[in-house]
DNA sequence: TCAATAGTTCAACATCTTTTGAACAAGGGA
DNA sequence: TCCCTTGTTCAAAAGATGTTGAACTATTGA
């Protein structure tokens, strides 16, 4: 089953940036950036905010284009829109991925992700 | 003289999306890359919007550090900071003004900065 | 000196965003 | 079946954002 995402013709730029322009956003994002397209549960990202507050926040991300989401049973699976964004916008999704490697925000996430992959989770 | 503007290191990235994802700001930065380093006046965005309103937005952008705003006489001198974007986030300005180049409201822009050019104005 | 030009500042307004808790839905296991 | 887990939806509150017109500053040119 699947959510409604919108058709790389209606992604937009100004609304991936402004989407992209918040600091938790920006968090999720260089998490799965890091988890290099496994698919991950909302519960991953916790960390972030509550948990109503991430399912906005992954709405978001969702409608914008930036993110795909599966429901499987009674979770969902999130993965980054790579091949999408870099078909629309070569080269944006990479450099801010890049940029944001030096934020606080994204630091504190960092051990939490790699601690996540080395006890080998396929959530 | 000059006027207040962050240093690189007070430069975010997630200030720097954001202020980007507003159309208004992502055509004035367009139109600024489309004149090549070419100091420009406020005058010349005025057809993104009023008098007060362009005033409003230019100073996100030069509080964001995506602008340089040098005061000159009774007007006031806009450029990009491209060197000090390319150096706090490779790649990004780059990405971000060929994505938009399909923008509606850039292509609009496109034909009055061209037409500016082809009259060598040097404001 | 006077007026025009180029832009800013201010207060007001409407609108969008973000965050929250409480209540809900739906799958999966005991 | 019962309930635990995973996540959504809703309404409310707080805050940020964008747009406007009127009033202002400051420089320049006549």
């Amino acid at each position: 089953m699947t959510l409604p995402h919108p058709t790389i013709d209606q992604i937009t730029l100004s609304n991936v940036l402004a989407v992209l322009g918040d600091p938790t956003r920006l968090a999720i994002v260089c998490y799965l950036a890091r988890r290099e397209g496994r698919p991950t549960m909302c519960l991953n990202f916790t960390d972030f905010g509550s948990k109503t507050n991430i399912s906005y926040h992954l709405a978001k991300l969702r409608e914008a284009g930036i993110t795909r989401t599966e429901v499987s049973g009674t979770s969902r699976l999130v993965t980054l829109r790579r091949d999408d964004l870099d078909n629309r916008f070569p080269g944006l999704l990479e450099a801010v991925i890049a940029a944001a490697a030096d934020m606080p925000t994204v630091k504190k996430i960092e051990e939490a992700a790699e601690e996540a992959l080395a006890q080998g989770d396929t959530r």
